[in-house]
DNA sequence: ACTAACTCTCAGCTTTCTTTCAGGCAAAAC
DNA sequence: GTTTTGCCTGAAAGAAAGCTGAGAGTTAGT
């Protein structure tokens, strides 16, 4: 199996490097462009599976460089990215086919998993199933839904995000600061006390379904999500 | 198989060399700078695997030098070290990807634990296991679990690192004098009287589950845990 | 426009951990 | 056999880490 290949496309360096970094290490293949020339360019040489592309770049916008990748015979799907803002002008009639959008600032798990959504939904063989059954907790991403020991359980988005990361990471402890950087948006600038509250309402949602407790902290180091007892 | 080679950038002579001196001994192959400018300089003569970088540096920050980095190609991992009190400002953000952070004073045993789970995580061949099986006490560090003959035994945070270094030595008698410097912060100034303290409280936890003794004392000497009898 | 839900901060509280110290015990030295 | 030395361990003060309820501010939905 070879490495779905990402191309990232936006002009402010920081988030280059932070989706570059980061993505690659989630395995993807990594190449960057600044700008949308630099794009159409990049995917000539090596064609990519999948397209983050900044809607609002220095010498073109989303449109045009679609447009040009499209009729360069690109298929690959783009997961288009936008200021907060900009959201109803500038994206209504982009996402068509397997395409779709994220806001900035976005969290980088939350990327991860917009991009396995879409090679999923695109059928790309190389992507992760859309439920993670780690013991008493699964998690249909597809239908956003959480179930503890068959229980439905509602969650807010951010609770949602939380436990996933914590069930994908299963067996493993975490930080407060590696929660904080991957579940949080890429600027949020409070301290780690939201990661202890956070894991509060959690536990108080799904302790109470499951027999036993499901997210343990150890003390000095972080949390941790165990699959089985 | 070659040395695992890593990068030390701090610029206080003192931490550099304690550090210098400590992985050396651990087995790696060690490089040093002073400040940012030389750190990027160091990098391209030869290539590290690990980078321990003070985000607090006399010419530039470690989100500088790390940017300055990333740009020159530089695809290894930073485990970056901070004052204590930075923390919350100055952290977030850096734990992406296989980076990792550890607060200022550490104690040695914490750093190559640290250095060992990130070269663990980015799948560098030349990587300790994540599970250290010896005789009846086997430490899980990916989970922060210690068992002792497949019961398992809640340690708190020194207790544990106390004991993983034991267990790392096994067979080999260490003094108490080796164990504060390895075990404790480096800044500790109390006394000794501290690992028999220790050493007791783990005895109380661990013993009772054994059939022998499993740390044994050598008077006028120090600690040894043995594998077996 | 109103209501409900959600995010985030904070402070008080509880629990656990760290460190020191002193008295007791056991082994070695004399 | 007595003294000396080293080690063990319980007690306790103080520090640190984590938990949680309350509330302010924000966003989303009706």
């Amino acid at each position: 199996m070879t490495k779905t290949r990402v191309l990232i496309v936006d002009d402010e360096p920081n988030i280059r490097d932070l989706l570059a970094t980061s993505l690659k290490f989630a395995g993807f293949d990594i190449q960057t462009a600044a700008n949308g020339t630099a794009a159409v360019a990049a995917v000539t040489e090596s064609e990519p599976d999948i397209i983050l592309l900044d809607v609002m770049l220095p010498d073109m916008n989303g449109f045009s460089v679609t447009k040009k990748l499209r009729s360069a015979g690109i298929q690959a799907p783009i997961l288009f990215l936008t200021a907060r803002d900009e959201v109803e002008d500038k994206i209504t009639g982009l996402t068509v086919g397997g395409d779709d959008y994220l806001t900035k600032p976005f969290s980088l798990d939350e990327v991860v998993a917009r991009i396995q959504a879409i090679l999923r939904r695109t059928k790309s063989s190389d992507a992760e199933p859309a439920v993670i059954d780690a013991g008493p907790v699964v998690i249909n991403q597809d239908a956003h839904e959480v179930s503890v020991e068959g229980t439905v359980v509602e969650l807010s988005p951010t609770e949602y995000k939380l436990l996933r990361f914590l069930v994908m990471n299963a067996d493993r402890v975490l930080t407060k600061a590696q929660i904080l950087d991957h579940v949080w948006e890429y600027d949020f600038n409070g301290d780690m006390g939201i990661v202890e509250s956070y894991v509060s309402y959690l536990r108080k949602k799904i302790d109470p379904i499951s027999s036993r407790s499901l997210i343990q902290t150890k003390r000095g180091v972080g949390y941790i999500y165990k699959k089985n007892d």
